[in-house]
RNA sequence: UGCCCGAUAGUAUAAAGGUAGUACAACGGUUUUUGGUACCGUUUGUCUAGGUUCGAAUCCUGGUCGGGCAACCA
């Protein structure tokens, strides 16, 4: 493999650094909060931090930002790691933010003492307020004057759940009027009497995101800490409390987060999605998540090949969907089993084939493996389910399939004629009816026949039922983030189409939970978590690509 | 009206002053017992106006457009 994948400007970065000798291991973290489930945009920053240290050395922390207790839960920890270890990554060390409360507290008091942080008992108005806005400069708080010793006091009351929520906060003594928003006076505590997931009620304050996200960092020594474009700003506030405190320089670096076409990606609005019913739950197939996308049939390479290709960089962009379908057939392609499954169904039935007789057929399992994947039986007799779309009464030009005297190939089997067909009375096709070649049979056709066409079926006799779900994209425009009005306006009615019973072969009675098929000339599919050995249901991952449905649209 | 970030085919992403390339998409063809796959070919691009230079996607200046910044969220 002569990989000769073009750098981007982090890898850039990484190897001046490493070349220069600045750093002689790699540290990287992937920081989540657990307040949701993880997305393919997470995916993403995973791949990259996780991808880093693999290429370079070194290792990556996950490192949960468990700073405000109120929208944090265990179940979102477990999930996220339970999806990062399936995307196949392995931190070195499990963190929390909250790990460092002590340590952050006492840094607090450090900046404190130095006279840069000062407790404020203004309320959350009067400190918007007194922020300015971006075109005008703030104000300084009364409070902003108020002693060392008398800041070292209340802080230690703050702590010892002395206030209430609100009654007060320590903000770093920066500038009111600076150009950057974050640098006037920015809050770095708060009250909160609230229970925390991990820490139970030890604390009533907790630190702000600014003022943990970089000390937590530079505890770890991490190195490059990347993150996305909204953070850029705090990146001047970033470098100044780990200036101030005098604590090891990790820096920070942005990149553009992704997003993906006919999907949203915020957490806010995927959740909105799964309380307000839009959708089953956080897995569901059709949500953007990890979970989502695994329960839909999705490989973790085909994801991690996707984030591969759309790259890294700083301008904002919109992937189109399709690149992520292409990643999951190209991989399925090669890994799938071949069977045959009969969605929408109608009988063929072989008039020359004598109607007591049963053949087994051998079929192999994946053309593209280098052993065919190893072959399967396939039962066949007189009377076969066949794909409705595959007959046509009066044939289109160029049609391959099934008409009224053309010739077709049953795949694995034998070469049949159309001899005619039958309706009822609303004029619907219920029939078609054939004669067989014998000597056409696959493998050992001596017909001398020659069929453009090749159509899947199912042995009536022999058929077992599934049900089979079928997803599209969820929402009806490309970005439904930027259209008017409430997203929720575009979501596509029909994003799940459900078959109750399509004819499968009898292999796929004994489907395997994580087993990938292909549904020959269909898609590929996978079981659902809802499927039981009494009820199978098939997930459509993806559809194959289709020539013939696309030159007729 | 301020500050910050960005701008290369339809979508992404390369080209560190020297032939604008790659992938996906689109279109055409070859192969095929999946109208799949594979393979071959074609179309499409440097936001704009100046400047520096023998030479600019790249450096400089002005403009335009897009995004971000006024949570006790992260």
């Amino acid at each position: 493999m002569s990989e000769e994948r073009s750098l981007n400007f982090i890898e850039e970065i990484i190897e001046n650094d490493l070349n220069t000798g600045k750093y002689k291991t790699l540290i990287t973290r992937f920081p989540p909060e657990p307040n949701g489930y993880l997305h393919i945009g997470h995916a993403k920053a995973i791949c990259l931090n996780f991808g880093l240290t693999k290429k370079y050395g070194g290792y990556t922390n996950l490192r949960f930002d468990d700073t405000n207790p109120v929208t944090e839960k265990t179940e979102y920890v477990d999930s996220q790691q339970e999806d990062i270890k399936w995307l196949g990554f392995q931190w070195k060390n499990e963190l929390y933010t909250s790990d460092y409360f002590d340590t952050l507290y006492n840094y607090a008091v450090k900046l404190i003492e130095g006279g840069l942080a000062y407790v404020d008992h203004s309320t959350a108005d009067q400190i918007a307020e007194g922020k300015g806005t971006p075109t005008e400069p703030g104000t300084d708080s009364k409070y902003r004057s108020r002693s060392v010793a008398e800041n070292l006091e209340l802080f230690g009351r703050m702590k010892n759940g002395e206030f209430a929520d609100g009654d007060c906060t320590l903000r770093a003594k920066i500038d009111m009027t600076s150009t950057n928003m974050l640098m006037r006076d920015p809050i770095i505590y708060r009250i909160k009497h609230a229970e925390h997931h991990r820490t139970g009620d030890k604390w009533c304050i907790y630190p702000m995101y600014d003022f943990a996200h970089g000390q937590s960092d530079s505890i770890e020594t991490i190195t490059h800490s990347i993150c996305t474009l909204e953070y850029v700003a705090h990146r001047e506030l970033y470098d100044w409390l780990i200036e101030k405190l005098g604590i090891f320089p990790s820096k920070q670096y942005e990149f553009a987060r992704l997003n993906l076409s006919y999907t949203v990606m915020s957490k806010r609005k995927l959740l909105q999605l799964v309380n307000e019913g839009v959708v089953s739950g956080w897995d569901d197939p059709r949500m953007p998540t990890i979970s989502g996308l695994r329960r839909r049939g999705y490989t973790p390479e085909s994801i991690r090949e996707f984030c591969e290709r759309i790259g890294i960089a700083k301008r904002e962009n919109l992937i189109e969907l399709g690149l992520l379908e292409f990643c999951v057939r190209e991989h399925l392609n090669k890994t799938a089993t071949r069977v045959m499954a009969v969605l929408d169904p109608i009988k063929l039935v072989i008039t020359n084939y004598p109607e007591d007789r049963e053949e087994t057929l051998i079929g192999e399992n994946n053309p593209e493996a280098e052993d065919k994947g190893g072959y399967r039986e396939i039962p066949f007799c007189n009377e076969l389910w066949i794909e409705r779309e595959d007959f046509m009464e009066e044939p289109a030009k160029k049609w391959f399939r099934l008409a009224p005297g053309a010739v077709v190939r049953l795949k694995h089997a034998y070469i049949v004629r159309c001899e005619s067909f039958k309706k009822d009375n609303q004029g619907n096709i219920t029939e078609v009816v054939c004669t067989y070649i014998p000597e056409s049979k696959s493998g050992e056709d001596t017909s001398g026949v020659n069929v453009k066409g090749t159509i899947h079926w199912v042995s009536v006799k022999h058929a077992k039922t599934a049900e089979v779900r079928a997803y599209d994209r969820l929402f009806t425009v490309e970005s439904p983030d930027s259209e008017e009005g409430d997203f929720k306006d575009y979501l596509n009615a029909n994003s799940v189409e459900v078959i109750d019973t399509a004819y499968i072969e009898p292999y796929l009675a004994n489907a395997d939970k994580d087993g990938r098929y292909q549904f020959i000339r269909k898609g590929y599919y996978n079981l659902d978590k809802d499927s039981s050995p009494n009820k199978l249901v098939f997930n459509r991952t993806v559809g194959l690509k289709d020539a013939w449905a696309k030159a007729n649209k």
